[in-house]
DNA sequence: GGTATTATTTACCGATCGGTATATAATCAT
DNA sequence: ATGATTATATACCGATCGGTAAATAATACC
């Protein structure tokens, strides 16, 4: 039988702390992708050595995944926060400058891991492939009903599409990601979130 | 003393055709990204074995480099066609719609090769990610001379910006290709031509 | 025929890959 | 102290990586 009092911890204490050491491989797989990123380089980022590792998160497919996580809970948090903005066009018009920022955050890889880490990849790592698609299309889809409500609420006009204006928000959205992969600063993005709203119907 | 007709190739020849042998390797690379793709994923792909692929093609980073050369010449090819179109708005249209030619056509891996193959990467596939960004900065250099050159014929607006509506537009290209390297079809991505078309000037 | 040349085949190289077995160190409970 | 428990460190595993040496096969030239 247990004891009646099993709060305290056995065992030997950790060196690390497990969500910034995974805040550390999540810097790492953004920065060099998913095949790019080897244990080593993992392990030294995160301060830890392989048993380790191992130990806490799995293997290296389950630490993508909860980085990918912890990536979509703190990086993207800020997308769920514009979902909640009263108009569509405030809605997209956050999306964009927010999603910039993530982009070039000084201190962080440049771009978005959702997109740096295997838009193409070997057979192996195909299901991390498909995860990351996964994700993208989840934010086009909550930004698409957003939308819908606002068609509902009379705040878009009863004619505009909102499976095209999401995925012209998200494609660009995305383009930018690439963009600021290649070096493009924020300077250089923010203007861009103004010239596509003249696209905006209404 | 060379003979004066050395016309004649001496020598054991060939069992495959370097060009063609070159576009499987494209396609292995496209699909499955420059560190995805293994020295057999690309040898099976090209019909040759290992020793014929070095001696033709140097190593795994020239042959990408020269891969990437006739991705330039052939799907994008449209490209320069496009920019001798007489007006920046038909040069525009024109580049997103064939673009997304490229990255939907059937019998080719899906996205952009230049996007999809290592927007990060391990230390030893730098070259190439850095290579590949230069690549698409060339494009957008191209599409905002060709701008520049629309505002001196009076075809866009003085107070127009090529810098940021050449930006705009291979922003929106980009994306588009993220988009189709997850599974997004022509039909779907078509649209969002006229709708970033409302955007432009004039 | 013989010789030079070029391509192919087979086998191999050291390095690195992701993943683990084993042993040791540090804590709690008794 | 002793045992149970948990984390650490070291060393190792087979597989695969990109790249090459050495031997064989097929052609042109003479």
């Amino acid at each position: 039988m247990k004891s009646s009092k099993p709060l305290a911890k056995a065992g030997r204490p950790r060196t690390f702390c497990a969500e910034q050491a995974l805040d550390h491989a999540m810097k790492v797989f953004w920065e060099k992708g998913y095949e790019g990123s080897s244990l080593p380089d993992l392990t030294a980022a995160m301060g830890m050595n392989r048993p380790s590792l191992y130990a806490v998160f799995g293997n290296k497919q389950e630490l993508f995944h909860k980085a990918l996580e912890r990536y979509g809970a703190t990086r993207m948090g800020f997308f769920d926060r514009a979902l909640a903005l009263p108009t569509a066009r405030a809605v997209v018009e956050r999306v964009l400058i927010d999603y910039i920022a993530v982009q070039t955050e000084a201190g962080s890889p440049r771009g978005c891991l959702r997109i740096n880490c295997a838009l193409a990849c070997g057979d192996d790592a195909q299901p991390v492939r498909d995860e990351l698609a996964a994700a993208r299309a989840g934010c086009e889809l909550k930004l698409r009903q957003r939308l819908q409500r606002a068609v509902a609420e009379g705040d878009l006009a009863p004619d505009a599409d909102p499976e095209l204006l999401a995925r012209y928000v998200m494609s660009l959205a995305q383009g930018m990601a690439v963009q600021a992969s290649g070096g493009v600063t924020r300077a250089q993005l923010l203007p861009l979130v103004a010239l596509a709203m003249r696209a905006w119907p209404g």
